[in-house]
DNA sequence: AAGAATAAAGACTCTTTAATCCTAATTTAA
DNA sequence: TTAAATTAGGATTAAAGAGTCTTTATTCTT
């Protein structure tokens, strides 16, 4: 459903919204707080940055932050950002040209489970899995 | 969500189940009539031959057909001996250990989603399939 | 009994995703 | 101005999924 760059960006931007007192925080640190390997982290935020989703600085107390209010970046943004909108659209049979027109067995079904996880991309904000995580204590690392 | 490998296998099984008075069915002509690789559809049909969703015979006349009524087989007989479990049970946040006494942020929305999902394939017979593909058309191939 | 057609099984190759490594560019601080 | 810390970016390696090829075993037909 989503690639694992995706998953890390998602845990990476949960983080910044719970530290977002904190300014910029060094990639490295992020990766070692969410167990997530550095260089590979680098590369997702490169991407998160160039959706304008976080703003970073280079150089001693450089890092990156997140660009706006948690509460106004939703989790699409971020799918979106790192893995297209590839998974949106395409059909679940892989036959490529489905669509209402010319549907595959499964069209319907589909659309309407898609349009389901869709909805929930659109309306959980980061800021709201911020929050969920501070409160309920749940985890951002494996275990 | 599904492997290209067990999306041929449905894509298999609604033929087999709309030519299943033909009895057994070459695996070479399935894979031409459905447009998908020789050899890596051989593999995909071992796989529900061993899950005993399908029947094979060797020899001239040989071929597979379906083992039982097309209208007892669900999508997820397919999914479960294609892909197995794990789709079913992952978290969306690839967190090992996620579940309800360790959720991850989005355990409980993701559960909701892809509980949907689920029923859609327990609920999906393949005769539905084979049913509502003759009577409107739809594709099995790409177009 | 021999030959032909078929599925079964395993080894192999290709492509994509995941992850790493290394160098360059930038910024701050001493 | 120099050194250290950091992101940026390209090149490289590793792993997994997708797909192919070859050989073997089985079955029917003649």
């Amino acid at each position: 459903m989503l690639t694992s760059a995706c998953r890390y960006g998602v845990l990476a931007m949960i983080h910044l919204a719970r530290n977002v007192d904190a300014g910029f925080i060094p990639v490295r640190q992020i990766g070692n707080d969410l167990d997530v390997s550095n260089p590979f982290l680098s590369k997702i935020m490169q991407q998160l940055v160039a959706h304008d989703l976080v703003v970073s600085l280079r150089g001693p107390t450089g890092g990156v932050k997140l660009s706006k209010s948690a509460s106004s970046i939703v989790l699409n943004d971020i799918v979106e950002a790192i893995d297209g909108r590839k998974m949106l659209e395409s059909c679940v049979l892989g036959l490529p040209g489905c669509g209402s027109n010319a549907p595959c067995p499964l069209h319907e079904t589909w659309t309407s489970v898609r349009t389901d996880f869709c909805q929930m991309l659109e309306n959980t904000t980061v800021a709201t899995l911020a929050k969920n995580t501070d409160e309920q204590g749940l985890r951002l690392v494996p275990g």
